[in-house]
DNA sequence: CTGAAAGCGCTTACAG
DNA sequence: CTGAAAGCGCTTACAG
């Protein structure tokens, strides 16, 4: 029964629930005896603090509030994961807002922040510099740090954590040029993402200082959709590598070639991003960048650790690394 | 900026904060007039009432904890986004506590009871009895309301949300025998969760009825480690089906058993559980028994909101239906 | 229909 | 090192 309220600690151990308090926040201000002797009124009560009651009173609420907006993307069960490994070392605790595209932004964002949070994280690719800062600066009126986890802005003063993505694509681009190809599509979406742009921006890059022509095919993220799109696409496209800016849509175009008798890698190299489960499972596997997700996340919570501490940041923008993960749907 | 308090609202309306309270809480027993004028003023002051202030005083949070165990799992985020949907709808806040295998299953739950949620929804499928009855138990202790999403007990008055597993195995299983199967197989995993129990169990039974012999192959959730067996199980293995307990585990299998340069499905006709992403990217297709997850958290959700308010509950333990999905990894 | 007052369970200066 | 008291921002009987 957790209806044990410091009233009862403090009466049982005979001080009063100042003191108890302070064992409990301040336990070098106490000394030794009665500490003792709190702190075994305590486990005998089976006492736990009302946080409710703390955070009223402290303003803190150790609590952190996560804002995503499609809960169903791979990527974001393992940033959660991230996420809530460092949050918990830390003593934190995660709200979960999902922002729907059907909400109003702003009305989103004055519910999580009269939820009195000490903190956020913002997982949303989606949004655009305007919208970046229109969060922002909610946030900062409310006096409550804020972290963009996988996202990238040219926005100073707006923490980010991510990897170098127009890097990565550059890179995974001039591998595939390297390897003799010459007609290089790059498979992005329909939808314009924020991290999307970054890697059209590298694959671009990469073609153009090769004096090759730049090819994006726009299509879904669904695989009954982009079946069929691929589908007509190998009517009439001369192609000898692709680029898919996600694993699932590389392993749809992989099943669509081979079925128009494309011998993979060798008639047409394929590359993902992101490293999930699906390149593994995919014949042949799915060359991709690997992306730490995982730590994205756990970095992301890590720094936002220190803004609400106060602890000093070297730097606001962190950029992890991301590597090549080399297997059969290229050379 | 949030720090505008009932206070400031009552001073600007010229009423007291008592009637501010009942604006927002109970309308109607506010004249009109006054209402009108109090919601504008709070319109103009932008004031939110401060979650934290009024979870102490009301001792109701509006907020309910999930709890899960391995945040990864592909069918967790899903049935996450349920449950967000649904508790978007009835205004809870979604607090989220990950158990690990580390930690002590009775700290952990004290730690969630001081949190003052609502309810609960318990996400872990790895639960014997013993564990559910005890967990069930803190909670009631409590107060808290609780409902065990996707988890199958026999324990009455323990809330669950599930589908059949059982009927759904033996059905697959059936349809494999249909089909003149003679020798299939479970590849089930090392470690037991009480949800594979059950699609054992449904398996076992049909096999034993058409008088064959039942053969549970254990193996790793992992795509690596799998692969390994599965190599080593077609040097020995007589088999013509298999019924895999995940989707992931039914494509490692059926790339392992293509090497073997087994046909599927006229050599081998492969079965998985859940209908994920991986059956429509396997080639072959994955034929599987689709578990309406989303679905699960989804009602799971709504009916802890039930007990939270006290409504009238017909059916602790609901049983959601599955289907067979017919791809090209049968006949 | 409305207001004054107590109370929710804590924290935190302020004294001593 | 410890206690008395004010306060966090609300809700909710209790009167009227």
């Amino acid at each position: 029964m957790s209806n044990v309220t410091i009233y009862d600690v403090a009466k049982a151990s005979g001080v009063s629930l100042a003191t108890v308090s302070r064992v409990l926040n301040n336990p070098e201000k106490v000394k030794d005896v009665t500490k003792k002797r709190v702190l075994l009124v305590i486990k005998e009560l089976g006492y736990r603090p009302n946080m409710i009651a703390r955070g009223l009173a402290s303003h803190k609420t150790t609590t952190v509030g996560v804002v995503i907006s499609d809960i169903t993307r791979a990527s974001i069960s393992e940033m959660l994961g991230g996420i809530s490994d460092i949050a918990k070392k830390y003593n934190y605790t995660i709200k979960l807002f999902t922002v729907t595209e059907s909400d109003s932004l702003m009305d989103s964002l004055d519910e999580i922040v009269s939820e009195k949070i000490d903190g956020a994280i913002y997982l949303n690719d989606e949004l655009d510099d305007e919208a970046l800062s229109k969060i922002k600066e909610t946030f900062d009126d409310n006096q409550i740090p804020l972290v963009f986890a996988n996202v990238a802005t040219k926005l100073d003063n707006v923490p980010t954590v991510s990897i170098d993505y127009l890097k990565a694509s550059y890179e995974i681009t001039n591998f595939l040029i390297n390897d003799n190809r010459k007609n290089i599509y790059m498979l992005s979406t329909t939808r314009r993402y924020n991290i999307n742009d970054l890697k059209e921006q590298g694959y671009t890059k990469a073609i153009l200082e090769n004096n090759l022509e730049p090819k994006i095919f726009r299509t879904s993220g669904d695989t009954n959709i982009n079946t069929q799109h691929f589908k007509a696409f190998f009517e009439d496209k001369l192609i000898d590598a692709a680029i898919a800016v996600r694993d699932s849509i590389a392993v749809s175009f992989i099943n669509v070639a081979r079925l128009a008798h494309s011998k993979i890698p060798d008639d047409i190299a394929v590359s993902g991003f992101q490293n999930t489960k699906y390149a593994l499972l995919s014949r042949p596997t799915l060359t991709c960048i690997d992306i730490p997700v995982y730590d994205i996340g756990a970095v992301a919570m890590r720094l936002l650790t220190k803004y609400m501490t106060g602890e000093k940041v070297e730097e606001n923008n962190i950029i992890l690394q991301h590597q090549i993960i080399r297997r059969n749907s290229t050379r």
